[in-house]
RNA sequence: GCGGGUGUAGCUCAGUUGGUUAGAGCGCCAGGUUGUGGCCCUGGAGGCCGAGAGUUCGAAUCUCUUCACUCGCCCCA
């Protein structure tokens, strides 16, 4: 018999860790209720031109790694890789723009993205993530950051470090790259050759560089912020005091350069010292051409996207349990056939009341299913047998106090409140 | 896509220079007298030693292939 496993670079979260999960969505949920996002759900796969065109031609992900399929009737589709695209093209299908002036959405999705799998970065994860569509104040991008940071500090993550950077607007960028061709130029040849490729490509990217010689050969590149235009400059000094004033600190990196085309001004990334390579935790930035491009008129927007397992994984790394409670208030231990019917009735009764309770199925012998009862953590045991039957009650154990007494049938409710 | 490491019971791991029925701890199940938990004691179940092929009289142990995980590059959440 072939036994399957998850294809490669899935998992399965198992229910030991699906209640870290639903804690960490529902402060996710919690904050974007108090900031005033609103929850949009997207579909898990989108017309494979929505990425091409505007996640961008020359990215990584739309150039080798999607999950690009054709379907019986012939659509090429792929399953999303990033969130942002879909999110914008349902905020135009549904004119959602009409209804407020700034649409604050977020969404949970599986995003999905062949890559080579290694601790922090799968095939398949998960992001929360959300989109400010309509705003092109500062405070918006402050708004966006300081939901992110509050999210950590509600978590009580340490050691997250925010990093900012602006890439000034769509004009900006070829004086930039040309100013850094024309910086690179005596020295192309001395790149790793990932660099001498990206000097034709994508100048931008070779400041990413981790290469040892590159970085130290870049270390006095020209500084983008110093090229952009005096609205994006004063858009960047004003988001920079604003987050002064929430005493949110920062760390200016003039090298942070996203992966996708889309970005304009502020970029930003959360990074903790505790993942080794995969130190990104959560990245985002103004997408201000998006909309335009999409066919909508001109809305500024901006958004982030926040990676689950890497965060799960790093209140791991920090030791931090989050407090979650899944035990069963009641465990309702069953001896002999007699007492089966009346069992059920009662324990549907109990649930019925908002009491939650388990039971045996296993037909085990009352020590076992005291074990049981202790395994789950029950605070109470009710033990229905053929002497309680025959008494039309029901012994009643508190488990903490290791107390127990004999309850009318009719009064069991209450006495486990 | 490129390079390094790992892969033995549910989990964490031992398994000596290839040699007979593959081990431990934890977990699980059942008992420790007749209907009762957390400690302790006893017993038990559970492994085609990731998969496939090869070398050998004989392989968990050696070789190759493959799959998966892992670390770095790359990229990003």
């Amino acid at each position: 018999m072939t036994r399957f496993n998850a294809p490669r670079g899935t998992q399965d979260v198992l229910p030991s860790a699906t209640p870290r999960w639903q804690f960490i969505e529902n402060k996710f949920r919690e904050i974007c209720r108090l900031f005033d996002f609103r929850e949009i759900r997207t579909p898990t796969f989108e017309e494979t031109e929505l990425f091409t065109r505007h996640t961008g031609k020359t990215t990584d992900i739309v150039t080798k790694q999607m999950y690009t399929f054709t379907d019986q009737g012939g659509r090429s589709l792929t399953l999303k890789p990033e969130g942002t695209p879909p999110t914008v093209r349902a905020y135009l299908e549904h004119n959602l723009g009409t209804e407020l002036p700034v649409s604050k959405l977020y969404y949970f999705s599986r995003i999905f993205r062949y890559e080579r799998p290694q601790s922090g970065r799968y095939r398949e994860h998960n992001q929360m993530g959300l989109e400010m569509i309509g705003a092109a104040d500062p405070s918006a991008d402050v708004e966006v950051i300081s939901l992110a940071w509050k999210f950590f500090k509600d978590l009580g993550i340490t050691g997250v470090e925010l990093r900012l950077n602006s890439i000034g607007g769509p004009e900006d960028r070829p004086t930039y790259r040309e100013a850094l061709r024309k910086f690179a130029a005596p020295f192309v040849k001395e790149l790793c050759p990932t660099c001498q490729v990206r000097y034709e490509q994508n100048p931008l990217r070779m400041l990413d560089c981790k290469d040892e010689h590159c970085r130290e050969l870049l270390a006095d590149a020209p500084v983008i912020v110093d090229i952009i235009c005096d609205d994006c400059k004063t858009h960047f000094e004003t988001v920079k005091s604003y987050l002064t004033a929430l005493n949110i600190p920062y760390v200016l990196d003039p090298h942070l350069v996203r992966g996708l085309d889309y970005y304009t001004r502020t970029i930003f990334e959360f990074q903790t010292p505790h993942l080794g390579a995969q130190n990104t935790i959560c990245g985002g930035g103004r997408y201000d051409m998006m909309i335009e491009e999409m066919g909508g008129s001109p809305t500024p927007s901006l958004g982030f996207g926040l990676g689950m397992e890497r965060l799960l994984l790093t209140l791991e790394k920090l030791g931090i349990d989050l407090e979650v409670d899944t035990r069963p208030s009641v465990f309702l231990a069953v001896m002999g056939n007699e007492a089966r019917e009346a069992a059920i009735r009662l324990i549907y009764d109990l649930r019925d009341n908002g009491i939650s309770a388990e039971t045996d199925f296993t037909g085990r012998s009352l020590k076992s299913q005291m074990k049981l009862a202790d395994k789950l953590g029950a605070k109470f045991v009710l033990i229905i047998g053929e002497d309680e039957i025959k008494k039309g009650v029901v012994s009643v154990r508190d488990m903490l106090a290791k107390e127990q007494r004999e309850v009318p049938i009719d009064k069991v409710v209450e006495a486990v409140c």
